[in-house]
RNA sequence: CGGGGCGUAGCUCAGCCUGGUAGAGCACCUGCUUUGGGAGCAGGAAGCCGGAGGUUCGAAUCCUCUCGCCCCGACCA
C-alpha cells in the first residue's frame, strides 16, 4: 500500500472495495469492473483536440496528452494498441519475419556511415550521454539493423532474411497534430529484408505485400495499396498503405474494382506471390500528388475519389545501405556482393487512431471486434437492486469463465449515463439488465454498429459470445 | 520553418478593451430525493489567472521578455 500523504487523493485502485463489491474475492484479478477501473471518460470536447479520433480517444479515456505530439496510454486505450500490435506481430510472423528489439537510442556513429546523420535534419532527435558521445533517439532502424547483419550473416545459404520488431520511434516533426495520428513519439512496426539480388529481394517484398494485405484487413480496415515516393530512404519500389476514411489527411483516387477485391486467404508464404501482387498493382491507385488526370483515367470512368490515411509503407531499396556500411554477403560463385534490402513499416500507435477515424458515429467510437478493447460491455442498470446486481455478478463470472472479455459496468450511476459511456467506449456489444427486464429473465443485447437490440434470455448469454 | 490564435478550478469557458474582494456550467465530496439514454434540491471543497520582470497606492486586466499548447500552410509511419 502506498503510504498515505495528507492531501493526495487516493486513486480509487488502491482503495479497499467498496462495501457492495467487497463480496468479490477475487479483488485484484476481478479490474474489469468499471467502478474500479481507471477510465476517466469526458463529456466535454477538450479544446486542444480537432478531428474525430484525438478527441473521441481523449473523450473515452484511451490517451492523455504528455506534451505535444507525445501522449500517455490509459488501460483501455493500451488494451487496443495491444491488440492492433498483436495483429501485426502474428501476420509477420506468419509470413517468415522473425520477431527482434533494437533499441530506441542509438549511436550517432552509425548514421555517420550510412550519410544520413547529416542528411536527416532537424526530425532527429539529437542528444548527448555524460561522455559527450553523439546519440540519438531512433528515428528508424535501416543502420542498427544493417549493423547487426553485417556482424553476424556471412554467407547467402543464410538468405533470405526478415527481421522485425515493434519499437516506440522518435521524430521531432516541426508540428505534430491529429493526435496519435501524427505525434512525435509513435509505435512501429518496422522489418528489414535481406536478399541475395533484387530477383530474391522482391520475393521478400511481395511476401511483405501480402501480408500487409491481410493485417489490415483483419483490424476491419480496407486498406489500399498505391504507389508511392521512395521519399528520403530512396530505392524504386515501393508502396503506400492507405486507409480509407471520410476524414482522412489525404485524397486518394483509387480504381473501385480495387474496393471489392477479396484480399488473399490461406496464402503459403513460400510459393509464387507475384501473382496477387500484380492483380492488385495492376489497376490504379495514387495519392493526389501522384494522380495526373491527363494520364491517368478520370474519375468516374471506374476511378474513385475517397480520403485516405497512410497506415504502412513498404519500400524496396537494394543495396544502398549494405553497400555504404559493408553488410556483404558470400554468394555461390565465391563472390562478394552487398546484401539487398528492403524495409517495411506499419504505424502500430497511427493505426488506433486510423480505425477510430473508419469506424465511429456521433455517440463515440465502434470498434471492429477483432480490436476492441473488450467484447462485452454488461451494463448492471440498477446497482442497488440487489437482484439486479446478483444477476449481474453471476453473468460477470460466467462470461469471464468464458474467456469473453468483458468490461463490466458495476457504477452507481444513472442509466443514461452508462449508456453514453459504453457508447463513447465503443465496446461492440452491450449486455443490458435491469429490473424490468430482469423479472422475465431476459437481457438486452445491443450491437453498437447497429444498434440493433434484441431480448435474451439470462442463460442463453453466455453462449452466444463464447466460442 | 513562415503565418495566426489561445494559456483563468479536473473539463468547457466568462472576466481583460475601461486596473480596485477571482466567476459560471459540468465534474468532484456530504446529505436527502430520484433511477431504462449524461437527474433534482441543499451544502462543501477546489485557482500563485502559464512564468519572470516592469508600470502603478493597487495588475488576471496595461507594457516587455519568456515558456507551453492549438490552428493554417510547407514536410512525414
Amino acid at each position: 500500500m502506498p503510504p498515505h500523504r495528507p492531501g493526495v487523493r487516493v486513486p480509487p485502485t488502491f482503495r479497499a472495495p467498496a462495501s457492495k463489491a467487497s463480496a468479490n474475492p477475487a479483488y485484484f484479478e476481478d479490474r474489469m469492473r468499471l467502478s474500479r477501473y481507471f477510465l476517466p471518460t469526458l463529456k466535454e470536447t477538450p479544446s486542444e483536440a480537432q478531428i474525430v479520433s484525438h478527441r473521441l480517444m481523449l473523450r473515452a479515456g484511451l490517451i492523455r496528452q504528455h506534451a505535444a505530439g507525445i501522449y500517455n496510454w490509459l488501460p483501455l486505450g493500451y488494451r487496443v494498441l495491444r491488440k492492433v500490435e498483436q495483429i501485426v506481430r502474428e501476420e509477420q510472423d506468419r509470413a517468415g519475419a522473425q520477431e527482434i528489439l533494437m533499441p530506441s537510442i542509438q549511436s550517432a556513429d552509425l548514421w555517420r556511415e550510412s550519410g544520413r546523420y547529416d542528411d536527416y535534419g532537424k526530425e532527429m532527435l539529437r542528444i548527448t550521454d555524460r561522455h559527450d558521445r553523439d546519440m540519438l533517439f531512433g528515428p528508424t532502424h535501416e543502420e542498427v539493423v544493417t549493423d547487426i547483419f553485417r556482424h553476424n550473416v556471412r554467407s547467402y545459404k543464410d538468405l533470405p532474411l526478415n527481421l522485425y520488431q515493434i519499437q516506440w520511434k522518435f521524430r521531432d516533426e516541426v508540428r505534430p497534430r491529429f493526435g496519435v495520428m501524427r505525434g512525435r513519439e509513435f509505435l512501429m512496426k518496422d522489418n528489414y529484408s535481406f536478399d541475395l539480388n533484387q530477383e530474391e529481394a522482391r520475393k521478400s517484398y511481395n511476401r511483405m505485400f501480402v501480408a500487409y494485405l491481410r493485417t489490415f484487413e483483419r483490424m476491419g480496415l480496407k486498406a489500399i495499396p498505391m504507389q508511392a515516393d521512395t521519399g528520403p530512404i530512396g530505392g524504386d519500389l515501393s508502396h503506400e498503405f492507405i486507409v480509407l476514411a471520410e476524414t482522412g489527411e489525404s485524397e486518394v483516387f483509387v480504381d473501385e474494382k480495387l474496393l471489392e477485391k477479396p484480399i488473399p486467404r490461406d496464402v503459403d508464404y513460400g510459393s509464387d506471390l507475384q501473382p496477387i501482387v500484380d492483380d492488385w498493382t495492376s489497376l490504379f491507385a495514387a495519392t493526389d500528388e501522384k494522380y495526373d488526370p491527363s494520364q491517368h483515367p478520370a474519375v468516374g470512368e471506374g476511378i474513385v475519389t475517397a480520403r485516405g490515411i497512410e497506415v504502412g509503407h513498404i519500400f524496396y531499396f537494394g543495396t544502398k545501405y549494405s553497400g555504404a556500411m559493408g553488410a556483404v554477403v558470400m554468394g555461390p560463385e565465391g563472390d562478394e556482393a552487398p546484401v539487398h534490402m528492403g524495409s517495411y513499416g506499419i504505424g502500430v500507435s497511427r493505426l488506433v487512431g486510423a480505425i477510430i477515424e473508419a469506424s465511429h458515429d456521433d455517440n463515440g467510437i465502434i470498434w471492429p471486434e477483432e480490436v476492441a478493447p473488450y467484447t462485452v460491455g454488461l451494463v448492471n442498470l440498477k446497482v442497488s437492486d440487489t437482484e439486479v446486481t446478483a444477476a449481474c455478478d453471476d453473468l460477470y463470472a460466467k462470461l469471464n469463465a468464458a474467456g469473453v472479455e468483458t468490461l463490466y459496468d458495476d457504477r452507481d450511476e444513472r442509466a443514461g449515463a452508462k449508456f453514453a459511456d459504453m457508447d463513447l467506449v465503443g465496446v461492440p456489444w452491450q449486455v443490458v439488465i435491469g429490473p424490468k427486464g430482469l423479472k422475465n429473465g431476459v437481457a438486452e443485447v445491443k450491437n453498437r454498429k447497429t444498434g440493433d437490440r434484441e431480448e435474451v434470455s439470462l442463460e442463453s448469454v453466455v453462449a452466444r459470445f463464447a466460442g
